[in-house]
DNA sequence: CCGGATCCCCAGAGATACTG
DNA sequence: CAGTATCTCTGGGGATCCGG
């Protein structure tokens, strides 16, 4: 029994080590003490993983071109504010376009560029997979739940 | 040129067509009148995706296990209560296993479940993705931020 | 001592009203 | 219509405390 949980300890390790130099790329420094300039995640990465910047590019991708108003409607519970703010961070690092049209009344067209396709891609091998995670997800929450419960 | 216009135009939408019907898979609703119970993107996946999640996937990704302060440190800038908040969380929908030993001084060790370690997987996709386009991102950055000077 | 929980505080998100 | 301005207030960080 020793024998089988070392090699189950084995292959979690090897599985590690396999990480391990995948991290070393990603993060430039695994050592806290001299952290890179910039960081994939922290900086490039995170601020575009948030509720409102996925849901974006999703439906930027679903319908190619959407004004502000149409989003705002299809991101139903969003601000102006977060809205306007969350497009213009992805404006700036080059996910989507703004296009504006000086007419009366004024029209504004967000489009994603090909690096916006690019991230696209990669959120729907995400969210297709959190598709079907999600009875799970749902059930061990109400598991968890119960014991809480149960505690008090 | 109108024509190759519209071809382009064709191929980017006929693209939108093709998310669209992952779109109503993943949201379950497309009319914001009528949202879903779940939605698998605000409910399920967007609670881990933030900074501190991901850091915490792939660390324990990349040292199978540790403890609560490793961790702390690991991911420097994190406060506890940012991080015990977190870990909870990630516990609560089975992405980690929580272990505590009552030693003195006590031990508590966080390690990704089978769930975890899916999630893993697609974490590294995503962030070996990320990490190609790091130079891309830093440059329009700084050319976006050439702009605005411009026009002050 | 370690792993949090608690309290306090502030930046940032949300709601509302307003304007080019 | 597409945002800003303003106010409000919650969520997250820092410091401190505490049970095991």
């Amino acid at each position: 029994m020793g024998k089988v949980s070392n090699q189950i300890e084995t292959v979690a390790d090897a599985k590690a080590i396999k990480v391990q130099k995948k991290l070393k790329k990603v993060f430039g420094h695994l050592d806290p003490e001299q952290p890179s300039e910039v960081c994939p995640i922290r900086d490039i990465l995170a601020p575009v993983t948030d509720k409102w910047s996925i849901l974006i590019v999703l439906f930027l991708g679903g319908y190619s071109k959407l004004r502000f108003n149409q989003l705002k409607k299809m991101l139903y519970g969003v601000s102006s504010k977060s809205l306007s703010e969350r497009l213009k961070w992805l404006e700036k690092d080059g996910y989507l376009k703004r296009e504006m049209f000086s007419e009366v009344p004024i029209r504004v067209e967000y489009q994603l560029t090909d690096f916006g396709l690019a991230y696209l891609e990669k959120l729907l091998e995400l969210t297709e997979w959190i598709n079907l995670q999600v009875p799970e997800v749902v059930k061990r929450r109400y598991q968890f739940q119960q014991l809480i419960k149960k505690k008090e």
